[in-house]
DNA sequence: GTGAAAGCGCTAACAT
DNA sequence: ATGTTAGCGCTTTCAC
């Protein structure tokens, strides 16, 4: 109870206070080697009674392995990171690995920053989103030596392994099934955003099928800030006084599509038949809306799994062999605007 | 760009590569102390050339200081807790500080977990979710022997520091609101949580107000799981059911409020003379809904931002005395939703 | 089953 | 302005 001292415990407090050797003590506290259960018990409970907390920076330094995974992501307030962060999670847990969360607001430079920071601390493996990453990022995570797994595309070469969806594909495959419902002037609405590649990919699979079908898209909006699903509203209120021909909208994102949904219903458009949308995600969250959005899930959860999946395998086993390049197929959900044939 | 050696660079290879001694490499690369402007050169080339990163582990150890915030919070599904971490991430920024995230999933064994593996790496501060914790959690941090800050909430006794509001005062003024808005026969929809402890206070405050008038609860349910948007309409839907005349709807969280409310909009109630509804965290999200949801902001980022200051502050000069408890005052928004009187 | 010695890569403190 | 020495708290290795 004495407040006097600061410093913290060390394992010599623990080996003193129950004269057994640091060196014991050691493999009591990490379970390693064979120690008499007298000795243990001893040990036990004289950490417990003392509330000594190991040092996993001597730990570290000692045995040159440090438990961390870097996790390197865009944002937190995007609802599609949490989701990837509770599948690495999950694999995570069953590990001795754990994660810890870097956020780069999308900027290469501060990309680096994190990363540089990250690395200092030399972790086990480093799961960062995208495969675009500035010279300088993409030089230090070939030299660090550890398993890097880029997450989220599969579009690009990857530095080690990727692991996520074909978004060109995804932008494809939904201008297929936008063509296939038999519409034809489409409004594209999307994030003023140069640095998200993926959202640009999906724009260019989007728009190079529907070229392959002789359509070309009829309006187009970008926005940045503010709440996404007033955004939503916002620009398909505009677009459609612009150009109230369109029959369809094509939102890079969930949240501004269930904003133009909510628009179109409340101003009497006949939905899916005079127009139809859809967005982008498949985020949980909007289920409950008074119509289904069309969308496509983006498998955020089964990539963070996977992911965290081959960080513990390479982790186990350095010399394995794994694939470079893990695609996950995400399905369209026609929910109940878009019409299907 | 041989890969032949996996090895990391130490100091040692910059020292080697440059022909300065290590302790000025080391300077160098920390900006401390004097260093002529050519040794400078010439080290920053050879370490940048090597693509030399340090090993804060080693640094760590030797200075006894680790620039790392601990901040251990329930759930990042939540769409509160980002943005706490936003408040975070904006004040550190402007320090040598860095936030490292721990998430609990509201269990506090598994709170315990986290804060022992946290603790362990000897971070300059702990930011942690709540005024309730494990006996074992309370030990440790106590014990810890750095600041302590305890965030949103400030109904309890800290440990060290709380900043937050009082979840308390919160239910009773929304109450208070809804009694001076004439309401009178009054439903509660909530979460299941029995460990979500600041949902709780918020009840308590609520039925303690409304019984002051002489008002009880007609109705309440709890929900698990699931899309909340989904489950407030359905929530809503059979309570509606069972007691078609309440007058007033009360959410714990923006989200089932937001169900609920598309629900009673799309079935011809009049709001809020009919019936009135209210939630509880001001999400952002929610704006570009049809209607404004009555709500009572949880003063998130607000609450990120003082408690990183307040760690700043302590790391820079430990003695330094602050207050022990930081209230902040969320403020009721009527929305469309609510009648004003 | 237990202990003693050496050293992980860096920085504080003290030379020079 | 630069270099030398000692040691941070643990684990590895080897001896007993």
């Amino acid at each position: 109870m004495s407040k006097s001292d600061a410093r913290p415990l060390t394992l010599r407090d623990v080996s003193e206070a129950s004269g057994v050797s640091e060196m014991t003590v050691s493999r009591v506290l990490r379970n390693r080697g064979d120690v008499s259960a007298t000795t243990r018990e001893k040990v036990l409970k004289a950490a417990k009674e003392l509330g000594y907390v190991p040092n996993k920076i001597a730990g570290a330094l000692a045995s040159q392995r440090v438990n961390l995974v870097a996790v390197i992501i865009p944002s937190l307030s995007n609802m599609v990171f949490p989701e990837v962060m509770t599948g690495i999670s999950q694999i995570l847990e069953d590990t001795e690995l754990q994660p810890v969360v870097g956020v780069t607001d999308y900027q290469p430079e501060k990309e680096e920053r994190v990363l540089f920071e990250m690395l200092s601390w030399r972790p086990s493996g480093v799961i960062i989103a995208g495969l675009e990453h500035s010279d300088a990022s993409r030089a230090m995570l070939k030299a660090s030596g550890i398993p890097v797994i880029e997450i989220m595309d599969v579009d690009g070469t990857p530095i080690d392994t990727c692991v996520g969806i074909s978004h060109r594909r995804a932008g494809r495959e939904m201008a297929q099934a936008i063509i296939k419902g038999r519409y034809e002037r489409i409004g594209f609405m999307g994030t003023k955003m140069p640095l998200d590649h993926r959202a640009r990919k999906r724009f260019e699979g989007f728009t190079e099928a529907l070229g392959k079908a002789g359509i070309e898209i009829a309006e187009r909006e970008f926005y940045s800030g503010g709440s996404a699903l007033a955004k939503g509203r916002e620009m398909t209120a505009a677009m459609l006084k612009r150009d109230p021909e369109l029959d369809f909208l094509y939102y890079s994102n969930d949240m501004i599509g269930a904003g133009g949904l909510l628009y179109c219903m409340e101003n009497g458009y006949n939905i899916p038949e005079q127009i139809g949308l859809a967005g982008f995600n498949g985020v949980e969250l909007l289920q409950g809306l008074p119509r289904q959005l069309a969308t496509m899930d983006s498998c955020r959860q089964e990539i963070g799994r996977k992911a965290a999946e081959i960080i513990a395998q390479r982790v186990e086993e350095p010399n394995i062999e794994l694939d470079k390049r893990v695609e996950l197929m995400p399905k369209i959900s026609f929910g109940d605007t878009l019409k299907r044939r």
